[in-house]
DNA sequence: AAATAAATTTAGATTAGTCTAAAAATAGGT
DNA sequence: ACCTATTTTTAGACTAATCTAAATTTATTT
């Protein structure tokens, strides 16, 4: 159907939209692609000529009913086989993300049917990202970032924003896990530090680190 | 490492040494690849500067050590997924092939070898053919075609050699699979038909389903 | 309202993999 | 040994996806 470089676009659009309602310009998807904004103009065409994305000159680009879809299919079978390589196949959460760029390319409905049953309908991937059902619809859940939460504070930690494997071996490292409760114990004006408590551990973490930790408050 | 085509290319190369070990001829590859000769000749010549194939002009081709070593993973990632896909997602024997060759060029060593040991190591694939470990090693059954069974010989269903799924809905509807005992009652020497035993149903196959079926004898 | 800066598109080139048509090499038959 | 048929290679063209450099459009500043 479409090509692997179609599917990646359409998936970059699909986030990048998140972001920007209004549409999404040429650098921002060539940053994130990482490839030449002229590149990105002439994929825009193509995918614009298939009826997968409205665009218009100088204007940037938004996905269509179509485009949507096939992206959603695509972050589907991405999150299906994190969760399957993590799950069945004991990788760790922070070595999944490339192969599953490979594998969410595969194309076979009942393939990824069969997985999700297999798998047992999973709803978030390793990361806390939600796994879009065979209609594409996402389940949401109210979470927010570590960071906001005040002192005193307490909640349970449901996802990642970052997931890279830097982040995901740091969380690693300090025993931070999906899952866990995390009370936050001191907030630094300072430097936005805060001094948190996991599993009877008390632990200072940088402002970077709270802003890309997706907590849950009961 | 190499792309999707250069690992068919080694693949189909594989294959047809089996039929040709003095050499594959442009025109047998052409064919296997359902491609044209000159496209054949353009890639051999690629494959040959990278030291994948052993090659002079006019003079066909053969694998050099490492386009055999690459070929026979290419071949374990095949029949690894789908002895995957029939025993754990409940694929039938006819409905994997396709999706293999998509899956059988997903690049990871540590996805093949957890694999591997998720589905316990595995000797052969839902087709009877046998799946190389990590070491490239075959394992070689002692298997005859049924056709080459004398009238009241007997013998085990091991493999098929045509596994299209023409001919694997074929025995589906005749109940024939891999594992079940078949005993030669009569051979037609007429048409080369045979009938035989299976399962305690008597069978009359022609010579075209007795050339496909391996049989291992006791 | 210009002038300047930034973003975007176009023009032209490149690489991988394929094709058709023509040329060259090899194999077979007399 | 020569003629012919077959096989194989070469030449030239095409598409998809990318790039650099130049041109154009839009946005921002004075
Ligand atoms: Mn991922
Ligand atoms: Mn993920
Ligand atoms: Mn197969
Ligand atoms: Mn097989």
């Amino acid at each position: 159907m479409f090509s692997f470089s179609e599917e990646n676009y359409l998936k970059a659009i699909f986030h990048l939209e998140r972001k920007y309602q209004a549409g999404v310009s040429t650098n921002a998807l060539a940053e994130e692609m990482e490839t030449k904004a002229s590149s990105v103009t002439d994929m825009i065409k193509k995918l614009s000529e298939k009826e997968l994305v409205i665009y218009k000159k100088y204007q940037g680009v938004k996905l269509s009913e179509l485009g949507n879809k096939t992206a959603i299919k695509v972050i589907r079978k991405h999150r299906l086989w994190e969760y399957f390589l993590v799950e069945k196949l004991d990788f760790n959460w922070d070595e999944v993300h490339d192969i599953a760029e490979q594998l969410e390319h595969i194309k076979s409905e009942k393939l990824t049917q069969e997985l999700d049953k297999f798998l047992g309908f999973p709803k978030r991937d390793p990361h806390g990202d939600p796994i879009p059902d065979a209609q594409g619809n996402f389940s949401v859940a109210n979470k927010m970032l570590l960071a906001e939460l005040d002192k005193a504070e307490k909640g349970i930690c449901v996802g990642v924003k970052d997931s890279s494997s830097e982040f995901l071996r740091f969380l690693d490292k300090n025993n931070i896990s999906l899952g866990k409760e995390i009370k936050v114990l001191e907030k630094e004006a300072f430097d936005g530090s805060m001094l948190i408590l996991i599993e009877e551990r008390e632990l200072r973490i940088s402002q970077l680190i709270s802003n890309n930790l997706y907590i849950k408050t009961q």
